[in-house]
DNA sequence: TTTATATTTCGTCATGTGGCGAAATGAGGG
DNA sequence: CCCTCATTTCGCCACATGACGAAATATAAA
């Protein structure tokens, strides 16, 4: 039950929701999220952190950035049902609709370019 | 969007997650609930109106007591889905199971019995 | 090694949430 | 009608959570 909770309460929050399903079919960058979110960085890392402990997602790092990816095989299966059932749900959802169109600007961006610009 | 986020934040206090599941296959009444939770009445009628609210489950009047039991037909395909997804991932966990055999025992009192030994 | 910089950790604040008891509500029964 | 009683609503308190900025950390470049 315990592993239960953690994934909904990951899932309770709007932010990381959106974040989650930003990662649909691509991994971003921390500074990619932070693009899209339009919230701090120490903000954005401590959400990724929550959707990574509840395994939703998982990390890696690349040189001085840190790239996060939807949760694949070696995930739990109640996690993987977990975002099977929310992607389900949000599809046609205006607002990741929204965020999926303005990841198409921001991927476009150099991430090395867009995290200087977020000075 | 908002209908997902309301069943999540729903799914997001273990209370309310035994509660959906002690539904499991049969109405509870209020009293019943209190009895299994070990909860004040006003903290379980709080728990089940935001269940009832994202759709999870529905409450209907019977005399003076108020049955409720997971949501049906009637209710949004992302309600059900979400109440599949959590009896499938819950199924075996230690706490539910506890939950049911205690419920086994709640439920050979006579309501009007046990509301009476609740005061 | 020193510097630059992407991310995380920490401390703090405002707000949200779960808990309770008291009072209000509403449905029978007398 | 009035009374009883199951449940809900309201007001309050303690604690959890999300937000930020500053400081710490870690990695690449110089």
């Amino acid at each position: 039950m315990f592993s239960f909770m953690t994934i909904t309460r990951a899932l309770s929050d709007q932010n990381r929701v959106r974040m989650l399903m930003a990662l649909d079919r691509r991994e971003l960058c921390v500074c990619q999220l932070i693009e899209l979110l339009e919230l701090a960085p120490s903000t954005v890392s401590k959400h990724m952190s929550i959707l990574a402990n509840a395994r939703l997602v998982e990390g890696r790092q690349y040189g001085r950035w840190r790239y996060y990816r939807l949760a694949g095989e070696e995930a739990p299966d109640e996690a993987r049902e977990a975002i099977t059932w929310t992607f389900k749900s949000l599809a046609k959802a205006p607002q990741i609709q929204k965020d999926a169109k303005r990841l198409e600007g921001i991927l476009k961006i150099d991430p090395e370019a867009l995290c200087k610009a977020q000075k």
